[in-house]
RNA sequence: GCGCCUCUAGCUCAAUUGGCAGAGCAUCGGACUCUUAAUCCGCAGGUUCUGGGUUCAAGUCCCAGGGGGCGUACCA
């Protein structure tokens, strides 16, 4: 080990010579010498002569060593698949056309412990390619290029932000009063200060601290968490995009929406119409629009309204299968009943609008439909993909949301959202007309990249920690 | 939470109705100067996830526990 470097001038990569390289012929030499590095994936000895593939972060070149020229021939033909080498020598295109680098000094730089998965299977076991992501990162190509993307699209839609004038900030992950959605909280407990706090589950109250303060356009990309169930669908901690534009309503953030998704699918994909699960999903511009109660209307020839009898509702919503429970008002009651007769039908991308109040206690009433406000979540390949809404503006109206939903909890909600006084306060120094709008990343990059569970693109998923 | 499925060598997988636990690759030893999943010869490699039970005999059947996967519920 005391023999290993301490660093190593690397300076080509595999892609750029096979690139800057592919019109030679066979057989033919460049007197060009190269220093290549990266891990030995496969080794074929023929005697005198040993072919190895090494692979860098960009791709795979073969190493071609001769007993003639290189040093220590015996050593690198004894080399064990795994082992992370430096190299150098002269780029040629062997007799067969396969270009490679004659070795003429090598230098391991690591050693690979234990065996090396097999080569042509690779590592399938999910869970040591989840607990052991360092491994299937390297022999599973679709595993890399996943998370080269998530990057690629996360760093695109910081670009696109920025070009239109939001500004990224930082917002705190301790919350002392979970906010901001309506979901079950980790919690911790600060000693100094010896109170309970709580991961955040959304960083939207104080961003819209943050409209208050000035910042018209703002938007912060990170993690949330939240204390539910896991499926290829939800990770306890996953990444959040949230964005807040003052003086603008939800009808200018549907098109924002739609324009950042079809550029990040342009992006990532090259187009604008992509595949996902073997289906077709057109993402230009623009999506459709459709209220909810229009979409229950369509898919259940039921017209349902919000001033319609609470029980009647409830009888049609277990009508459908939904398992009513005693605090569930109206609003609760059509979203329910959407959410069991129309969602499943949905591929996308639409916008379905106009949510109820009952259940958006952060969304402003809309302006011309009492009881419901003006909010959209985009369902993308039948997926719930982002959620946005005019923001309500007004304190005391937010006090009484609160309360209603304080009165939920009291009633067995145990994700209603707590009252937060401090926020109601931020308001009552004015929040000027805003759309919010909230973009699970995750999820994102799975349509994207055509993914089907979130945990080949988070890169160390939640897992049972392992015994002993 | 609940339901179903699954766990065998470092990796990928076999093992007929319950009847000596195997192969390929990797590792180790050997042959080979144009291979590319190289090939060929040889050695070694096991608490069959754990603990009980049934049986002359359990990888296989039963019970309990653990890990993982999928579905479902809550949610993004």
């Amino acid at each position: 080990m005391t023999d290993l470097p301490y660093r190593y001038e690397v300076t080509a990569t595999a892609a750029a010579l096979n690139e800057s390289h592919a019109e030679l012929g066979d057989g033919d030499e460049t007197g060009l010498f190269v220093t290549v590095a990266g891990r030995l994936m496969l080794r074929r000895g023929q005697g005198k002569l040993v072919f190895g593939d090494l692979q860098d972060r960009t791709g795979r070149i073969q190493l071609f060593a001769s007993a003639k020229v290189c040093p220590d021939f015996h050593e690198f033909a004894a080399l064990n698949l795994g082992d992370w080498l430096g190299v150098t020598g002269e780029i040629i295109k062997t007799k067969r056309g396969e270009l490679s680098i004659r070795v003429t000094a090598w230098d391991v730089l690591a050693r690979w412990g234990g065996t090396f998965p097999d080569k042509w299977h690779g590592l399938t076991d999910t869970d040591a390619r989840y607990r052991q992501r360092y491994i299937d990162l390297w022999v599973n190509d679709g595993s890399r290029q996943a998370f080269v993307d998530r990057s690629r699209m996360v760093s695109a839609t910081r670009r696109w932000l920025e070009e239109r004038d939001f500004l990224e900030v930082e917002t705190p992950i301790l919350h002392p009063i979970p906010g901001g959605a309506l979901a079950r909280p980790f919690e911790t407990h600060h000693n100094a200060l010896d109170t309970e706090m709580f991961l955040r589950i959304a960083p939207e109250l104080y961003l819209k601290r943050l409209t208050v303060g000035g910042f018209d356009k703002v938007y912060e990309i990170g993690r949330v968490f939240r204390n539910e169930g896991m499926s290829t669908r939800h990770n306890p901690e996953f990444t959040m995009l949230e964005l807040y534009w003052a003086y603008a309503d939800y009808h200018d953030g549907m098109e924002l929406t739609e324009q950042l998704i079809a550029h990040l699918a342009e992006q990532i994909t090259g187009s604008t119409t992509i595949t996902y699960d073997g289906r077709e999903v057109d993402l230009s511009t623009p999506w459709e629009r459709r209220t909810m109660t229009d979409l229950i209307s369509e898919h259940v020839q039921l017209d349902l309204s919000i001033e319609m009898d609470r029980d009647e509702l409830a009888k049609i919503a277990e009508d459908v299968g939904v398992q009513v429970k005693g605090y569930y008002g109206p609003g609760k009651l059509i979203l329910e009943i959407y959410e069991k007769t129309v969602e499943a039908h949905l591929w996308g991308p639409v916008f379905v609008t106009d949510y109820p109040k009952e259940v958006s206690p952060l969304s402003r009433v809309h302006r011309d439909k009492p009881g419901f406000t003006e909010r959209f979540e985009a369902i993308v390949a039948g997926r719930e993909l982002c959620n946005g809404f005019s923001e309500l503006i007004d304190p005391v109206e937010q006090l009484a949301r609160f309360e209603a939903q304080a009165a939920d909890r009291d009633a067995g909600d145990a994700e209603a959202m707590p009252i937060d006084r401090d926020y109601v306060r931020a308001l009552e120094h004015g929040l000027p007309p805003t759309f919010g709008l909230g973009i699970g990343i995750d999820r994102l990059v799975m349509l994207l990249t055509d993914t089907q569970t979130i945990r080949d693109v988070v890169l160390f998923p939640t897992l049972r920690p392992e015994q002993e």
